[in-house]
DNA sequence: TACATTAAGTTACTTTTAGTAATTAATAGA
DNA sequence: TCTATTAATTACTAAAAGTAACTTAATGTA
């Protein structure tokens, strides 16, 4: 076999991370604030702050600070951030063709 | 917050998953034994033996025996599986353009 | 000064998933 | 029947995820 590319394995490790691509995806749409993100997505504080810490970390995500009352705190994509928007669309157009309702809908 | 589509979160499940994207890779080559798969990517047989039985049943990639000595069984993508080409190819792009050596290498 | 309010995390704990190594199943040929 | 060759599975340990309660920091108000 050709020998795995290292940097692309570099990138899976980081996409497959769980959480990361909803992540991602929500953050596409604009900056946003740590309890935005808790409340659009279906993950803990816990992992939000866990996964928000490793993609700030990796330069995909930035954190801005606003010393007003309350404090605001902004998360947003970097570049290398947004130039992982080719990547969520061409997953979305994948789940628009290949999944199926009952696959998203296991009851009726 | 636009609602998370269900089909992208879905989709994200999959794809999210430990070792799915490397095998995915792997399989785009072209049909693939179980212990080629072994030896090409750094998992476990009792990881692979699970994410190939999950990908089977999510009808991604098809399992194919042939009964020579010693029993032959092939792995290889579906058509819903071979779809996700373009999702590997944009991570393909992103890891190239994005992923710097030191990231690749921390040591040197 | 002290105390309440608010967003953003963190801690302590349980459950689930991943990783490793040894073992088993199936098949055919000697 | 014994051995060789894949393709798994089992039993076990380690790591990661999930949950809920708690803490921190800043500032406004009594």
């Amino acid at each position: 076999m050709n020998k795995l590319c290292p940097r692309f394995e570099k990138a899976m490790g980081l996409l497959s991370k769980r959480w990361v691509g909803l992540i991602l995806f929500d953050l596409l749409e604009g900056p946003k604030r740590f309890s935005e993100m808790e409340a659009d997505l279906p993950i803990s504080g816990r992992l939000l702050s866990d996964r928000l810490k490793m993609l700030e970390k990796e330069g995909i995500v930035d954190r801005n600070i606003y010393s007003e009352f309350p404090v605001r705190i902004e998360y947003s994509l970097s570049d290398k951030g947004k130039a992982l928007e080719p990547v969520i669309i061409e997953i979305q157009n994948w789940a628009e063709g290949f999944i199926t309702h009952e696959e998203v809908e296991p009851k009726s």
